[in-house]
This record gives structure tokens, C-alpha cells and sequence, in this order.
RNA sequence: GGUCCAUUGGCGCAGUUGGCUAGCGCGCUUGCAUGACACGCAAGAGGUCACUGGUUCAAAUCCAGUAUGGACCACCA
């Protein structure tokens, strides 16, 4: 066996994360660290990873969310359970089509309807392709050890066939039917969305007072609204029953103006009546309310109550037409037609204007829903959509019943046998989004699913309209293969037969489009396919199709803990909870829902890309290390509040940072920009730079010459070179072979350091099982800075060379540490690691560390039985404030750094300084410890009642400069004295 | 309008069932090129825990109210 093992030179001095990171990453690929098999019998921990959209590249918030997943995955890992990290990405139907659309009409000036839809399709894909591939490449460079083997994809052939068939299913069970309803439609992408891709703006406008004249001539009512475009497609007038005006209007009629149209007085006690004090619609309100049930979703309402007509006069880009159920348009209104939905405001207001019939226009603010693609205010638009019945207690119902009964009053208590039902058994952490979970449910409204795009998952219905007469012949009716429904339209006088066919039956299809079917066009929200994403990854439900997925949905669902932001718990996390319990008896996807901190820049604004204050992992990871960042991000997770991330620029060039602040750009958006506190070229270059890249376009692809990133990571990155280091000088001081260690050998020092070790591995697990990261983070910092370097390295330095016991005591320390830090910072530890396994470790008793060539696949430490003698521990933290004692003392005296003073002490406190005078002598500066309980000469400190005194502090020169020193403070302060008083006597 | 969250030294944050002297990182001050690390070491300054009242032997912590900031939901008269 060799002397020295480790070669100083073969560590280099300081840690270089990119010089490391990619080999690192090889290595764990070739081990293939993150494979999760169904066969293995361990008990299983599984994680799904909230696919990200393929329209940009990963932002910080996802380098956050897959942190901490990686964590968690890490830890089970080395604790023996057989882990899966599935991995993948979303389609994300309409952000995706947007953005491509957005390109195609930069690079090539077409629109979408300037292709076919196959080839557009296949430009998605491309797009798709490339994002997917940088996406992936993102998450292996920040650690993440998924299962990269079963990396899926929303739209791929195992998640459509999964698609397919909940969508037969829930059509089979009457949970998905054809609705012709008001839906939210973006008049831009041209589709419907759902309820909350809708986004609320306040928005500063107008509240209009307009004159409908009455029919028979005998006056007018005034109606207040903020949209009198929609008046084209009014059917009624209402006023509320209790009005005092009501009774007289009974049974009068209005002709609506520039129409002609006579409609109906109705009353609805929907209508606020002016004056009504609690109602803030009041202070606006006439009495008289305009009804457009086509424009407008509480008008629907009153409309369905009193039987009104629906007359929608918009296209479907939102501009006035007679071509989609406007039969009366007079020769007046046509001037109209064809305006938008914001000139035909105008030229209305106008006409009323001419004809006398404004009352009034008072400024009004008010919020407006916005298509969360577009920006565009929404349409309440007439069309037929297909919908998800969530309000039906098989799918609503259920989902709130999955809320443990601590989180949620109505949850049924958990069953007492050990079987999985799903009831109850639903926990969010922090707790407080179980109300979120909740009062959504409390108000479902039925789900919008269709889409008219083209990318996503086609809707497999096929449609046919026939006459209300003919029989309905369907011969494939009662097959495993379709099922069907009807929808009978008396006026037009026709059935329209919606054949649904199940997966796999292309014979069918086809017989279908021969027998005169047509395919919906649509394609099913994104959330759809996301609702199915703990089913579909894992092959649900025909795995027999895709060998690979074989066993996955028996051993790893329900999932262990979904994490993700707070912004999807209705989106996402109910949906999947309400298809998983449909179509798994009852079992929930996921047991525990972490919900991550959001991540805002340092003003407390979202990051977003518009506003340039957006921070790429990618940046962090070249500018701190990927540790670096793994370590702060988990540093901040504290589970109870959003984080701010106070950004600088760099300039990548010149490596100088700036403090961002907002300016207006030449576009008009506030976006980031450097402050310009001392003005010099470089500044102002960046600066402008800067706002016209962001400000110009947000998909913008340039890179801007500044790169943002922040400080925050600086203290992940200390730490990672902190460990880097340590363990580097650990290993330098190993020099004698391996040598097992009993209690006996050790020294109060090394019980002291174990002990640490034992307390940190509680702590981490207390930690980690709670989601309490942030602990997590500290702790590590804890025993590795403070413990491990400060006091261990430091107090071991006068006896390592010699004592053979504490080397391997070192090596195990080390070892240990190595162990605890992987799941946080797998790279370093992973590094260091190769040069660990060069050295044999010899065995402490009660501690269990396996031989592994992975750290990754390496056990977590077992540390049992260890026996720690609490009175030698005690001893060394009674030493630690002793030598703190002592310290403060000598810098407060001004005695020279390297000067070695003797000390005198009488009692238990002697004995203590005997006991370890040789690490006392190394951390105090000591030269000679004395006994002795009445020193006259030194200085006098006290430690818990004991006088302890230190002397030989100064040679004879530096006595004197001391002396000298002290006599000046002295003068200065009695001068402070004497002017204090003079003060307080010519005041009194 | 409804619900929820926050307010702790210059900055960013911990402080889980009330209980030793309220912690941590950055920054700041003083000193240090010490044979692991200046991405470092040692010592230090800096807080009436937003405000008002209450409960208690005891409140940053519990209760009520006020102020400020934020998030979500509802709402196009």
C-alpha cells in the first residue's frame, strides 16, 4: 500500500464547475443512474415531471421546479427505493401554434392559412423538435437524473392512444358532450378557450347611456352599457320586477335603433336597480338593461329565462356580420357590417349621437377578460364546442373528496384498512392550497375542450347530418368500437349523429368517411392530454401496444408527490386527480402536491420574457456552476412566499455588472435596462441595446449583449468550492494505509465531528420528508462550513499527519459529508468522488457506507448503533466557547494575529484546557496553559463565573505602542466627556 | 366584492405545537497573504420583530382591529 494516494496536483485548487459538469453527466448516463423497473420489488418513490412547453427554451422557475424534484429523486435513490423520474414535454396546443404562426409570418410572410394543414402541422413539429431537443438538454445540464429512456411527449403514440381512449370512455358515459354555448373566443388565434385561460385586465373605458325608444311612441328608456356595438344583436330590454317603473312598461315593446327591430320589455330581478346600496353596479346602473344574449354571458342567462331570441352579429374575427344568425339587418345598419368590433363602437356612438339618443358617457373602469395568447380582449362568442362534464360527481365530486380530511372539512374520514381508495388521501403542502383545490371545485362549471386549431390531438368524432325524417341507420352501433349520440334541430329540421370511435378501428374510420362522415376539425385543449399525463407516460390503458411501459402504471401510480406552481392547481392538478380516479377505481395520480415558490425578479414583478427580466438556467450555469444554482435555488425554497430574485446584468464580455432598473423602451414597454449611475459607453450600449431587442419583439431570438443573472447564486457557489476544497485538503492529509477504527481510538475532537454527522443525517431526512428545503440547504451549510471546516479542519491540523485513527476518521467524515451533499449538489460531490474511491476508507463501527463507483447509486448513510460518549461531546463544545472566549479577547486587545499568549485557569476548566491542549494551543494561539486560580499579572476574561486570564499578550515594543494607543483613546474619550458636559450645562 | 398570503437590522430571508441572549446569507467595520479555500480566515457593529389593543407567568409566534404590499377567484350595465 502507497504513502501518499491523492497527487497534490491531480485536484486542482479551485472548483471549475464547467471544466466538470458534462463529464459528470456521461458518466451518470453510461450508469444509466435514473432507470425505474417494474420488475425491481424495492418499495417505489416516482415522480412526474410537469412537462414543459415546447415553446421556449426552460426558464429559472423550471430550473426551481425540476431542483427540487431532483432532490427528492437523489435521496430515495441513495435510500434503497427503486425511483422513477419520468420525464417529458407538453404540445401545449395553442401557445405553441401561436408562437410558429408568430414566425412563419416574420421569416415568410404566410399565414397559417396559407398552408395546408398537414404542412403546417409538420412546421409545428419542427418547431417542436427543436425546442423539445434544447428542453432536454437544459434539464441533463442542471443534474436532473430522470428516467431518460421513457421521455415522452404529449402528442407522442403511447399519450394519443391514452387520449383516445379516455375520450371514448367519457363519451361512452355521457361525460363528454356537444354544447352549442357562449365560449370565451379569442378573435386573433380564432379559437375558444377555457374559463381560465382567460385573463382579467383592468381596462379604462366607457359607460354609455343610450335612448331605446319606446314602440308605441310614448317616450324611451335609457340602458346603460359599456359595449354598444352589441346593440345590432339586442333582443329584449329588461328591468327588474321590484322597479317602480316595471308596472307601467307591462307589456310595451322598444324598436331598437338603427335596426328597427321590436323586441320585448322582460323583467329579470338579474337587473340592479339604481340606488340598490350594495350593489357597486348601482352607481352606473339606469334600471334598464340592454339583452344580447349572442354578446354576452349573463344576457345568455336571462335569454334562456324569457326564451329570447339569439341574434349574433359578429364573424368570428369579431367583426359586425349578418352571416352567422343576423337575419333582420336593415339598410340603416349595413353601413355596419364589416367594421370591427372597436370602429363599429365608434360609428355607433356616433349615430345615436346624430339621432339624439345619447344620454351620457361617463369615464368607467372596469376589468375585461383577455385571451393569455392574444392579449386580446375576449368575445363572448355563439358556437358549438364540445365539453367535459366536471360538474358531474363522478369527475367533480370525486376530486374533492380526495382532499385529506385535515385540509378539508368534507372529505370522507380515510378508510382504516390498508387499501387504497384515494378518499382523503389528496395533501398539499403548504396546506393552504387545499382551499384553492377546494373552492374551485365548489364552482365548477363544465370544461370547454375543443380547440380550433390544428395542432393537438384531433377530436375523434365523425359528424353527419341528416334529415329529421330519415331513420337513423348506424350500423355499427352497439360495437366495442363506436358509440354514438344525436342532436335534433327541429327548425332546421335535420339530426346531426356524432359517431365517437374508439382507438385502433381505422377500418371504421374509414367506413365512416365512405358512409359520408366528416372528422371535427378541432383539436382537444392541451389540458386534456395533460389531465391523462400520470396515465398516458405510463401506458394506460393498452400497454400491450408500447412492451416498454409494461408494468409502469401497476408499480409506480399513484406517484409518490407531484411538484409544481400554484398556478396550475386548477388547470392541472384537479384535472388529473378528477381522469385518474375515473379511470384507476378511485386512485389518485399523486398523493402529495408540493406546491414551489414562485420566482419574481427583484421588484417583485413575474419574470417574463416581454419585460427582458426573464433568467435562463443556461446563464447560471456558465456564469455560477449548475450546483451553484441547485444549492440557492433549494436554499430559497421556504415554502411560504414568493422569492425575489434581485437581477444583475453582465456583460459576458467584458464580465462587468450592472443594477437593472425599468425604462420605457422605444416600443413602449417597460423592460429592463442597466442603470446608468456613472454613464459611460458600455452602459448606454447595453441599455439600448437591451430595449430594442426585448422591446421589439418578444419572441425576439437574438442575444441580447447582456446576460442576466444574479448575485443570489454567488453563495452556492462559495459552497460548492467551499466542499471542493475541503475535501481536497482532507484527502491531501491521508497518507497511512486503512486501519479500522474503534471508539476507543478516537479523540474528543473526532466524537465531536461524528456526532455532527449523526445530527446533520436527522436533521436532512426530518427536512426533506417535510419539503422544507430551505432547512434542508441549511443544514448542509451548517455541517460543512461551520463544523466540518471551521472547527474539525481546523482543530485536527496539529494531529493528522500522526494519528492513523483520524485519518480514517477524516475519510469517513468526508465520505459522509460527500453522501449528504449529492442530492443537492451532485456534481461536485460526483467529482470528488472519483478521487474518494482512490482511497481505502477503513471502517468506523455503527456507520454503513457501501462501495459504490457512482455516487449517485451510492447509499445513503446508515448511521446506527454508533456510540458517542455525550460527555466528550460536551467537553469539546465547552472547549469551542472557551477558544471563542479567547479570541474575542485578543482581537479586542489588539494582540498580533500570530502571537502566541499563555492563558491561566484553575479547575474543571483547566482540565478541560489540559485535556485537548493541543487543539486549544492550535485554535487559541496558546503557548503555555498554567494553572492557577490568582494571576495578578494579564488580562482577566470570564467565562461562565470563571476568571480565566491571559497573558505574555505583548513584547516589550508592542507594549508600549499598546499603552500608548489606550492612553489616546482614553484622552479622546475624556474630551468627548468634558463636551458633553459643557453642553448639558449651557441647555440647563 | 370574496378568499388567501406577507410585513423581522441597509438588502434578501429563517424562526413548524407560545419558552434559554431573535438566527442565516449578502453588505458594512477592524485585522489577517496562516502550507485547503480571498469564492477565504478571525473579530465586530447593526433589530422597540408594521401599528393598536387583548389573552397569558411568558407573545416575533395566539386572538381582534388598523395600515401597507402581493396573489388568486368573481365581475364587460
Amino acid at each position: 500500500m502507497s504513502e501518499q494516494v491523492i497527487d497534490r496536483d491531480s485536484i486542482p485548487k479551485s472548483y471549475a464547475p464547467s471544466e466538470i459538469e458534462a463529464g459528470i453527466i456521461a458518466k451518470w448516463d453510461e450508469a444509466n443512474i435514473g432507470h425505474g423497473d417494474p420488475s425491481n420489488e424495492k418499495s417505489q418513490f416516482s415522480i412526474l415531471i410537469p412537462p414543459p412547453n415546447v415553446t421556449a427554451p426552460l426558464h429559472i422557475g423550471h430550473a426551481l421546479n425540476s431542483t427540487l424534484q431532483d432532490v427528492l429523486i437523489r435521496w430515495h435513490r441513495m435510500r434503497g427505493f427503486n425511483t422513477l423520474w419520468m420525464p417529458g414535454t407538453d404540445h401545449a396546443g395553442i401557445a405553441t401554434q401561436t408562437v410558429v404562426e408568430k414566425r412563419l409570418m416574420q421569416q415568410e410572410k404566410k399565414k397559417r392559412t396559407d398552408f395546408e394543414r398537414g404542412e403546417f402541422v409538420a412546421r409545428v413539429q419542427e418547431w417542436k423538435d427543436e425546442y423539445e431537443a434544447t428542453i432536454l438538454r437544459q434539464f441533463k445540464s442542471l443534474g436532473a437524473s430522470c428516467d431518460w429512456d421513457r421521455t415522452r411527449f404529449t402528442m407522442d403514440p403511447v399519450c394519443t392512444a391514452a387520449v383516445r381512449e379516455a375520450f371514448f370512455k367519457m363519451f361512452q358515459d355521457d361525460l363528454i358532450y356537444r354544447g352549442k354555448r357562449l365560449v370565451n373566443w379569442d378573435p386573433v388565434t380564432l379559437t375558444a378557450l377555457a374559463d381560465d385561460e382567460v385573463e382579467m385586465k383592468e381596462v379604462a373605458g366607457h359607460m354609455y347611456y343610450l335612448r331605446y325608444p319606446l314602440e308605441d311612441g310614448s317616450g324611451f328608456v335609457t340602458v346603460a352599457t359599456t359595449r354598444p356595438e352589441t346593440m345590432l344583436g339586442d333582443s329584449a330590454v329588461a328591468v327588474n320586477p321590484e322597479d317602480p317603473r316595471a308596472e307601467e312598461l307591462r307589456g310595451k315593446s322598444i324598436r331598437l335603433p338603427i335596426v328597427g327591430r321590436v323586441i320585448p320589455i322582460v323583467e329579470d330581478d338579474y337587473v340592479v336597480m339604481p340606488g340598490d346600496g350594495d350593489d357597486p353596479k348601482a352607481a352606473f346602473a339606469t334600471g334598464f338593461l340592454k339583452v344580447t344574449p349572442a354578446h354576452d354571458p349573463n344576457d345568455w342567462e336571462i335569454g334562456l329565462r324569457h326564451n329570447l331570441e339569439v341574434i349574433n352579429v359578429m364573424a368570428s374575427d369579431g367583426s359586425i356580420s349578418s352571416n352567422y344568425g343576423w337575419d333582420d339587418c336593415s339598410s340603416e345598419a349595413e353601413q355596419y357590417l364589416g367594421l370591427s368590433r372597436e370602429d363599429a363602437r365608434v360609428a355607433i356612438i356616433d349615430w345615436f349621437k346624430a339621432n339624439d339618443l345619447v344620454e351620457d358617457i361617463k369615464p368607467y373602469d372596469h376589468s375585461v377578460g383577455h385571451s393569455y395568447r392574444s392579449h386580446v380582449p375576449i368575445e363572448p362568442y355563439l358556437s358549438d364546442q364540445w365539453y367535459v362534464r366536471v360538474t358531474d360527481d363522478k369527475l367533480g365530486g370525486e376530486a374533492l373528496r380526495a382532499l385529506a380530511a385535515e385540509q378539508y372539512e368534507g372529505s370522507p374520514p380515510k378508510r382504516e384498512s390498508g387499501e387504497q381508495s384515494g378518499d382523503g388521501e389528496l395533501r398539499f403542502t403548504p396546506a393552504r392550497y387545499a382551499k384553492t383545490f377546494q373552492s374551485w371545485h365548489e364552482n365548477l362549471r363544465d370544461w370547454c375542450i375543443s380547440r380550433q386549431l390544428w395542432w393537438g390531438h384531433q377530436i375523434p368524432i365523425w359528424t353527419k347530418e341528416i334529415s329529421i325524417d330519415a331513420e337513423v341507420l348506424f350500423p355499427y352501433q352497439g360495437e366495442d368500437s363506436t358509440t354514438f349520440a344525436t342532436q335534433h334541430d327541429e327548425a332546421e329540421g335535420t339530426i346531426t349523429i356524432y359517431v365517437c370511435v374508439r382507438g385502433g378501428h381505422d377500418d371504421v374510420e374509414q367506413a365512416l368517411v365512405s358512409d359520408g362522415f366528416v372528422r371535427d376539425e378541432d383539436v382537444l385543449d392541451t389540458w386534456f392530454s395533460s389531465a391523462l399525463w400520470p396515465l398516458s407516460t405510463m401506458g394506460w390503458p393498452t400497454p400491450v401496444n408500447f412492451p416498454d411501459t409494461e408494468g409502469l402504471l401497476e408499480k409506480f401510480n399513484p406517484t409518490s408527490v407531484l411538484v409544481t406552481g400554484r398556478d396550475i392547481i386548477t388547470l392541472w392538478v384537479s384535472r388529473m386527480t378528477m381522469l385518474n380516479r375515473y379511470f384507476q377505481n378511485g386512485t389518485l395520480p399523486f398523493n402529495d402536491v408540493f406546491i414551489n415558490p414562485m420566482i419574481q425578479d427583484g421588484f417583485g414583478q413575474r419574470m417574463s420574457k416581454s419585460l427582458g427580466n426573464g433568467v435562463d438556467p443556461r446563464d447560471i450555469i456558465s456564469t455560477h456552476g449548475a450546483d451553484a444554482m441547485r444549492y440557492a435555488l433549494t436554499q430559497l425554497s421556504t415554502g411560504t412566499q414568493d422569492v425575489r430574485l434581485t437581477i444583475d446584468l453582465i456583460c459576458p464580455h467584458s464580465g462587468k455588472t450592472f443594477e437593472p432598473e425599468y425604462v420605457k423602451s422605444q416600443t413602449g414597454h417597460e423592460v429592463m435596462a442597466p442603470i446608468q449611475t456613472s454613464p459611460s459607453d458600455e452602459t448606454k450600449k447595453i441599455s439600448t441595446l437591451y430595449g430594442l431587442l426585448i422591446g421589439a419583439s418578444e419572441d425576439s431570438e437574438e442575444t441580447p449583449l447582456a446576460v442576466n443573472t444574479s448575485s443570489r447564486f454567488d453563495v452556492g457557489r462559495n459552497f460548492a468550492n467551499k466542499f471542493w476544497n475541503s475535501a481536497r485538503f482532507a484527502m491531501l492529509n491521508i497518507s497511512s494505509p486503512a486501519v479500522n477504527v474503534s471508539n476507543a481510538d478516537l479523540l474528543p475532537v473526532d466524537v465531536w465531528m461524528l456526532s455532527r454527522i449523526v445530527h446533520a443525517t436527522e436533521k436532512l431526512d426530518e427536512a426533506l420528508s417535510d419539503y422544507q428545503f430551505n432547512v434542508a440547504a441549511e443544514t448542509l451549510y451548517d455541517l460543512l462550513w461551520r463544523d466540518f471546516c471551521d472547527w474539525y479542519l481546523e482543530a485536527i491540523k496539529p494531529t493528522i499527519k500522526e494519528n492513523e485513527y483520524q485519518q480514517r476518521t477524516l475519510l469517513t467524515v468526508l465520505n459522509v459529508i460527500c453522501r449528504l451533499l449529492h442530492p443537492v449538489c451532485p456534481f461536485v460531490t460526483e467529482a470528488m468522488w472519483s478521487h474518494l474511491c482512490e482511497l481505502d476508507s477503513g471502517i468506523i463501527e455503527g456507520i454503513e457506507l457501501d462501495d459504490k463507483d457512482v455516487l449517485a447509486l451510492a447509499n445513503w448513510p446508515v448511521i446506527d448503533g454508533i456510540e458517542l460518549d455525550a460527555q466528550v461531546i460536551a467537553s469539546f463544545e465547552a472547549l469551542q466557547a472557551l477558544v471563542t472566549a479567547i479570541r474575542g479577547a485578543r482581537a479586542s486587545s489588539g494582540v498580533r494575529p500570530n502571537r502566541r499568549i499563555d492563558v491561566t485557569l484553575s479547575g474543571y476548566l483547566h482540565a478541560l484546557a489540559a485535556k485537548h491542549d493541543v487543539t486549544l494551543q492550535a485554535l487559541a494561539g496558546i503557548d503555555n496553559i498554567c494553572e492557577g486560580a490568582d494571576v495578578k499579572d494579564g488580562m482577566p476574561i470570564q467565562i461562565e463565573g470563571q476568571t480565566v486570564c491571559l497573558s505574555n499578550m505583548f513584547d516589550a515594543e508592542e507594549a508600549h505602542t499598546q499603552m500608548e494607543k489606550l492612553d489616546e483613546e482614553i484622552a479622546s474619550l475624556e474630551k468627548k466627556i468634558n463636551g458633553m458636559k459643557n453642553r448639558l450645562n449651557n441647555e440647563s
